[in-house]
DNA sequence: ATGAAAGCGCTAACAT
DNA sequence: ATGTTAGCGCTTTCAT
């Protein structure tokens, strides 16, 4: 022993160290931890006393690998700043903690090259199910999904082909009922205000949806006004600008979400108009935390949280089961709630 | 072979039959999906080719065990739904994404023993890194996160004994901060308006800044409204107006966050309130999402996205050096924005 | 109720 | 530049 031995490297403690230190096979200590049934009380209080007094925490990387099972649920979404997501995920987490599985978070910017590369690192750890938002994905991301052998739960949207599982709305319907809502109340003159849609498939058939209703009506969209970029009240009340600015005799503004819809609702207040009476309103999610405006935007509530949980009782269930698909298809209602914003008082 | 040959348990395919199929080693298959520089053109593109024809996908829970180390950085937070934790998560994956970490997300609920339940799974990864909010946790937390011989990050708080690293702002100060702004602005009966406190400490802290700041001061708080629950702008409204019932006589409101801030200014302006001349108010938190107010409510920034970017490189420093702590204190100063909302106009 | 042996799919370390 | 061997820390399976 010299001065100068190096630090042996610092490993973690492993099932053989709570062996030797209880006296009890490595075998029965894994039975003990994992809550197997046949291990005496005696053997079970020494060990978990052991394990406790070391700290020891178990290595799911190793337990992993021996019983190619891991109770991980990958969850792939566009991103976290758009309040619906989060919301999505509570609902996943609600159904997992009352289970062994635990979610795994990805994000794929609405970019299906992006989304392909997170799949993968995804995959790369054998969860044991997928949920993923959205049904457009690239060639690549499909096949991988058909051939991962778990169970897939696509969410949000209805209107495509899905996977394995889906779980959602139909935004096309969305769109249509909004549509048909806005004509029915009387609007003619209506804008459109929303994402670029080239990105977001579902903002584009919701709008395909809307306008399609429309044109049942007879009505066209009067003018479009179009952003990229986060969602908040400012840029809802500079689009609202810019396009009355264009179109002073708009009757009706249809927003892409309740974020903008609620800065366009305080930019038509702040100027002096009218609300429901000269100029109608309606955003899209049905975001509570907006509750508490001079008057309640027009939305649609697309049941953020239910999807969340239906995806996951989905996975949940397949894994006990031991299944590697559902082919569940989960259609929740999109629910309108005029609020305030969408009737034009008697006149 | 019968009819009835039940299906082979399908398992996913591994290096070996990367291997057989491309008539390369095992080896070579791993330094070749792995980037390795020793391998030549030619085989390089053989075992590729293989692979990505196979749609074979590497095996992190076998790679991770081989080679114990894991590429995942482990972040406890206490929730989803307060928008400040996105934020942090986004300055996170900024930074990691140009590394091989990854970020796996834990929920705390304000809650110390679901907390330690959250963390001892996430140890049970073996994680390279962990970022934790908040500087208080129980002690077998503080236990876990200093055994656990890995680079720990504590976010949000500078005020109390780090495990290893921190990176926040004092809200201590922040509170104490605005405290002088709303007395220097003149203001003198002021009514508090926030979260019940014995979960949340960082609003603890901030409030005992404040009350702290304004004694100096000679003022009191003169009334609290606490609340529960999720914050939205409903919450900011009733809670205005029952404060204001029982204290017609506030100068001004401070909240604990800008969401209910902002129901605060909504509740004002529809009474007729003149703010901030009759009335001052300011929130916590500095969310861009309301700018577009029609006046912006005083705040302080509390620099979520560096916060969450300044953690990650920690992190990813000491994983690139083999540290197991780097000892880091970042002090961030909290920036206060005076707003619309903050200012008595000259008398 | 407990233990012994084998091996999960990969990589470190050492050949060649 | 490529191959061989020996594990990583658990769990499975089979004995006792």
């Amino acid at each position: 022993m010299t001065l100068s031995d190096p630090p042996p490297p610092r490993r973690s403690l492993t099932l053989r160290d709570v062996s030797e230190a209880s006296g009890v096979s490595e075998m029965t200590v894994s039975r003990v931890l994992r809550g197997s049934a046949d291990v005496s009380a005696k053997t079970r209080a020494r060990v978990l006393a052991a394990a406790k007094q070391m700290g020891y925490v178990p290595n799911k990387i190793a337990g992993g690998l021996a019983s190619q099972r891991v109770n991980l649920v990958g969850v792939i979404i566009p991103s976290l700043s758009n309040m619906v997501f989060p919301e999505v995920l509570s609902g996943i987490n609600e159904v997992l903690e009352a289970t062994p599985l635990q979610a795994v978070v990805g994000l794929s910017r609405y970019d299906p090259p992006h989304e392909e590369r997170v799949l993968y690192e995804m995959l790369s750890w054998r969860p044991s199910g997928l949920i993923v938002a959205g049904l457009e994905h690239s060639e690549a991301s499909r096949a991988m999904l058909r051939a991962a052998d778990i169970p897939v739960v696509e969410i949000m949207d209805l209107d495509g082909e899905p996977v394995d599982s889906v779980v959602g709305i139909s935004h096309r319907r969305a769109g249509a009922d909004m549509a048909r809502a806005i004509a029915a109340a009387g609007y003619r003159r209506i804008g459109f205000l929303g994402t670029k849609m080239p990105m977001d498939h579902r903002a584009r058939k919701r709008f395909e949806g809307f306008t399609g209703a429309l044109a049942r009506e007879g009505i066209e969209v009067t003018d479009h006004e179009f952003y990229s970029g986060g969602s908040g009240l400012a840029k809802g009340r500079e689009m609202t600008r810019a396009i009355l600015e264009r179109n002073p005799d708009l009757d009706f503004l249809y927003y892409s979400n309740d974020m903008i819809a609620a800065g366009g609702l305080l930019y038509c207040l702040g100027e002096g108009i009218d609300v429901p009476g000269r100029m109608g309103l309606a955003g899209f999610n049905g975001i509570e935390l907006l509750d508490g405006l001079p008057l309640r935007p027009a939305t649609i509530d697309i049941r953020r949280r239910e999807i969340g949980r239906k995806a996951a009782e989905i996975i949940a269930d397949c894994v006990q089961r031991g299944l590697a698909s559902a082919h569940a298809r989960i259609a929740l209602d999109p629910v309108l709630d005029p609020g305030d914003t969408l009737r034009k008082p008697p006149a």
